[in-house]
DNA sequence: CTGAAAGCGCTTACAG
DNA sequence: CTGAAAGCGCTTACAG
């Protein structure tokens, strides 16, 4: 079977009828045809092994049918493969049953202009921008681009102009701290994560903004800067271990580093909850097979992607670029990680709250 | 912005030459050129912010620059995850430098004919098949088309002929049981993957045979069928529990198992290693943090990647298609998790290997 | 060194 | 209901 693919033209011929008519009943309108006629062509498309160049249908129809994920090289591998897999997968869901395809354009951030090349070159009808960072090339691009664009996993301003999906990282840390402090605590310490990035950003201030709404004003030794890898979990933890007195509860701005903090305390002899409680943000996989088990914010990744590959080719369908923002709600999980904080140990950090205030 | 993307022939007009030369310059031999012609049509596209369409010039040289990598829906979503991640990053790490795009192709079993027309639709110059199932119709496909393939993640028979890419499955489990003889273990249990994947067949036959050239035979009981999940982990521990006389170290075929195996000897009270050793496979970035810390088989799938895409580019570039092995070996990473069988423990062994005989 | 022309494989008005 | 033709934006022999 080294032959060349058959072209339309050849069926046509096959078929005996003209090539318009072929390319009518195989694609367009194929009831505009006699169901002789359509008959014929199909059998003969049948005959020959026929399939449509996607390419040569695209460049005449200016219309591909196919969108494009765009990541920046530069981002850590794990937190790419974590969020990035779940993504993909809720994209994909979503899109290849509405007939898209999906092209990945992975974007050497030291290189932007180069990378924008490589998205607006004909291939794809839309992108996703997959968490660009705070300063991305990518992000100016997008501004001024006609190509629709979606963002997913960073909440850009809303002046930005652009649309984006993303879990709400304001609702979402809230949740988590209200709840800690629901559960007595007060000294409650945060993992900042990547400043990089939106999420990382967002994230700090929502717990910033909680603890203050409810008169806790986080001490500069409560914050320890993260970069979103497991190790950074770990030295931030060896830092706020000396705050004294001591923090009862931390709040990780996402899962691996809250392994990280899981994994420290067990070197230095911290026991969890015991001594003090932990909560991540992501609930990856993993998060349920910790011991103890992690506490965590359930981030709806495969849900983002879904939505993203709906607002996505609504944009492309409709031809007409839109400013939306999806928020979809982050939900505390309760597991072994966290204790309420007893009554004693409630009187001895209000103590400490007004010896600090 | 909101105007139409330049074309060539624009660039042409406004640099005042024939857009074959403008195509010349911009992409072929821009040695054919005068300096002052090459000078005048790069300063026009620049001006004019021409972008190359890829579509057009993709269906004029019968050549897209672009790479296929294709699963199929059904595989578990988590073990796509995890070796699907990584698999594309190496995939990506060499195939963008060497000026190739991707393309991802999600397949629905169940209707393969249709996949395969999302394959050979002139898109792609070739592609690669991620873990294709034992009866995968992908793999029929692949041997009877031209167009150039190559297999990751499945060790498919030389019969195949077929390129393929993946860890040693034979040298890496008997490097493994090995180890585990080695430290004094005889009544060594195995947890099956999936029986729809090559690799699950070909770990548990080198167990099997590795164990038989060491003169010992497992018996029925000490394998148990699993597919790869966690939860599979756990239900085959279980049965694998119930062997009198015990087993002194199990092996999965996967860490996912492995951690499955760890959560189940939690809930019944068994300690690893003390009273079981447990050996996974896949080196996940999570069996680092199991406690205890899992003993495992390093699969190195970003090499995976590196190496598929560097074989198919090869047969796209060379135009023709060969029928290579590739086979990375695996490497034991001991932990925590596996100790060595006590003197005492082992003469038991080895009276019970008598009886059993 | 450069231009005119055919061609890649399809779609889409436009006549009839 | 169907065919002939122009066009999508590029590349590549082929003349000159």
């Amino acid at each position: 079977l080294t032959q060349k693919a058959p072209t339309i033209q050849e069926v046509a011929r096959h078929a005996g009828v003209s090539i318009g008519t072929a390319s009518n009943v195989l694609h367009g309108k194929s009831d505009l045809h006699s169901s002789k006629t359509s008959q014929k062509v199909w059998d003969s498309a049948k005959a020959l092994g026929y399939r449509s160049n996607h390419l040569a249908r695209s460049l005449a129809r200016q219309r591909t049918n196919t969108l494009g994920v765009v990541t920046e090289r530069h981002q850590p591998m794990m937190i790419r493969n974590l969020y990035f897999g779940y993504l993909l997968d809720g994209f994909l869901e979503y899109a290849v049953p509405h007939a898209y395809q999906v092209k990945l354009i992975s974007i050497l951030n030291d290189d932007p202009q180069n990378g924008v090349l490589h998205i607006e070159n004909g291939t794809v009808d839309g992108v996703i921008l997959i968490a660009p960072v705070i300063d991305s090339p990518l992000l100016s691009w997008a501004q001024q681009s006609r190509l629709p664009v979606v963002v997913c996993g960073s909440t850009l301003p809303e002046s930005s102009g652009l649309t984006c999906v993303d879990v709400n990282n304001e609702q979402a840390v809230r949740q988590a701290v209200e709840w800690l402090i629901q559960q007595g605590h007060r000294r409650i310490g945060f993992v900042k994560g990547d400043r990089l990035h939106w999420s990382a950003r967002q994230r700090e201030q929502a717990y910033m903004r909680t603890m203050q709404e409810h008169g806790i004003t986080p001490q500069q030794d409560w914050l320890a800067q993260g970069d979103y890898m497991l190790d950074s979990g770990r030295k931030a933890m060896e830092q706020l271990l000396k705050c004294r007195p001591p923090l009862t509860a931390i709040l990780a701005a996402n899962d691996q580093m809250a392994l990280g903090i899981i994994d420290a305390c067990r070197q230095y002899r911290v026991r969890i909850p015991a001594e003090v409680s932990v909560v991540g943000f992501d609930n990856v996989e993993h998060a349920a097979l910790t011991i103890p088990a992690l506490t965590t914010v359930h981030h709806p990744v495969r849900e983002i992607g879904m939505r993203a590959a709906e607002l996505l080719i609504e944009q492309v369908e409709t031809g007409e670029r839109f400013a939306k923002r999806v928020l979809l709600p982050g939900e505390l999980v309760v597991r072994e990680s966290t204790r309420p904080l007893e009554t004693e140990a409630v009187s001895a950090t209000n103590h400490n709250r007004t010896t600090n205030q």
